[in-house]
DNA sequence: TTGACAGGCAAGCGTCCGCTTGCATAACGT
DNA sequence: ACGTTATGCAAGCGGACGCTTGCCTGTCAA
């Protein structure tokens, strides 16, 4: 549970986010390609490929391999929790 | 901004916010006790100082200061727009 | 005024994190 | 078959992070 707050906490893993909502299912090197053209990040494929990895196992990403290409999802299922915990008061 | 991920990635410090949750406006003595206690941790009173500094810097706490006392205020308006940066889809 | 109480400042240390580097694997085109 | 494309694995490095340690400031009670 803890894992998705650790995997919010980079810029890098953020700006993935905002390029998979914006168009879902992108392979890594499209994600490369769109995170230096939109965001201006120069990260390396190796370094992204191991941000991939995090929000995996975070739970916030989902593979899904086709030949020798790998599309990646996100889910946002572990988010909707993680804000409500402090928002309501009157729980005690 | 992305201060706020940042202070929630550590386990410590949303523990703290979920004491601040329960009982609003306590002092670091009070939140080093009730940390120890409720959820086991212990942590020094050196430590918990320098995590209620980040969760200020993230704009999460609110000091307010009455003679020899600090009490400890949550502030919760950073969290909201956190999450539905990815929960809307059809927002391009 | 003296002592205890609540908190602050800053240096040092060990660990984790993000990134690079180098090589390996697997699928496709020709 | 061969080279290219898309991705995987693992060791190593530098910096940031969380915590400790030690000392200092300010406030209240007796």
């Amino acid at each position: 549970m803890g894992d998705v707050f650790k995997a919010l906490a980079d810029p890098t893993r953020r700006a993935i986010l905002d390029e998979l909502t914006d168009r879902d299912g992108q392979t890594l090197f499209e994600i490369c390609a769109r995170l230096a053209a939109k965001h201006g990040l120069g990260s390396s494929r190796q370094a992204i490929s191991q941000h991939l990895d995090v929000l995996a196992a975070a739970g916030l990403l989902q593979a899904r391999r086709e030949g020798r290409y790998k599309f990646h999802h996100i889910d946002t299922t572990p988010l909707e929790p993680i804000v409500e915990r402090w928002l309501r008061k009157g729980s005690k």
